[in-house]
DNA sequence: TCACAACCTGACCAGCCGGTCAATATAATT
DNA sequence: AATTATATTGACCGGCTGGTCAGGTTGTGA
């Protein structure tokens, strides 16, 4: 290889670099305007200026306000999804179902902007990201279903509605991102520590699993 | 009484009538476009559209976007309190946290806009209802957690965080509003029929109770 | 060193927003 | 019939918003 063919790839590698950079950084301030303001309620100067950037920047990188958003819904999205991959290995439903609660209750506490703005989206009809719920979301849903069904069928766990069930897992994870700031006012203003992460984790836990039959 | 008494009173009743009447249309469709639009994205033309009266009549009756604001949130919120009349006179978790379910599912059935306003007012930190939430609130759940505590001690249930039960009731009976675009969408996009509104509520009736050691 | 592409940004704009207000209409009271 | 209180409304306004753009800077390749 020549001389001249690495340092135009380096150089290529440090343009990269400052786009990814500086879309990370906006991407970050959007996450965190988006699901404090809600779409309508955020403003690019507000992102810009948490950001560091100025405003025009932004739309260097992100040509409207709704792709940026688009961006961010995207991003959750896939982090969402992913949570899915505890689910598959598992022999049962004590390891499947635990292991999902885990990973969706820490998806709660580590992208809690992010999990805010997915449940706006969802709540306003889902304007932006429709087509995957009609289209990645239900294939994973079904596959799930069938799943569950499955372990029911191998009379692993007692007979439940599996789309209800996976709606309350839903429901219960997602709750801790979405209402943080009741459970944390209830919580005497102060945010759960490590330990009081743990114990609504094994609480809910301990509550669904016995709840389908599973005896943990 | 005097005639003159009596018409002034009649009187006095259809001027009350006119405000009352003006101020449930203006509610209902700020309810709604709230909902919708969240706070920030909702416009007071869109709402004076809805309710089919000049922008300038919403001015009259509500000074200003926030105080309507306020107002759709705080009748929500009586309504959220008052499902728990069902949680008081029973004599046991599976009448109590039963009823409890069924009023819950009812309230995002019927008033899905208001569970999505009070959402939304939540998830973005409470700015208009953080009093209610350490007043009002605070005092709720501290009983409730004695009742149910009660049930515990007395036998009736498994040993539970009673706080953390409290969450899951709320999350998943919520769930079916905030979320119900998606359920909608994986539902073939159909809106649930009176049938599977039954079947949910029966669903997490059975995996909670269950999942609380009370035998159905 | 030069040419070129990628990146940056202050200044600006049209349009929409919440809110105001003066003028008017309607209802209630005397 | 006259007066007062309540309700209604079109027209208007300052301020903010998303978005544009021309001109400048920095990095890259030959």
């Amino acid at each position: 290889m020549s001389e001249s063919a690495q340092v135009s790839r380096i150089s290529r590698a440090r343009r990269t670099d400052i786009r990814r950079e500086n879309e990370r950084l906006i991407l970050e301030a959007a996450e965190r305007v988006f699901a404090e303001a809600g779409f309508g309620g955020a403003t690019m100067q507000l992102i810009a200026d948490l950001a560091g950037l100025p405003k025009a920047n932004l739309h260097y990188y992100f040509p409207t306000k709704e792709a940026l958003y688009r961006q961010v819904v995207r991003n959750i999205f896939e982090i969402w999804l992913h949570a899915a991959d505890s689910f598959d290995a598992a022999p049962g439903p004590a390891e499947g179902i635990g292991a999902y609660v885990d990973a969706k209750m820490d998806i709660s506490r580590r992208h809690t902007f992010g999990s805010n703005v997915w449940a706006s989206e969802v709540m306003h009809g889902a304007p932006v990201i429709q087509d995957y719920l009609e289209g990645t979301l239900r294939d994973w849903t079904e596959g799930r279903i069938a799943v569950i069904q499955g372990w029911i069928d191998a009379g692993k766990m007692a007979q439940v509605d599996p789309r209800h069930l996976l709606y309350l897992l839903w429901a219960t994870t997602q709750h801790y991102a979405d209402f943080g700031h009741q459970i944390e006012t209830l919580n005497g203003g102060r945010a759960f520590s490590d330990r009081q992460w743990r114990e609504a984790k094994d609480t809910v836990k301990a509550i669904i699993l016995r709840g389908i039959g599973v005896v943990p």
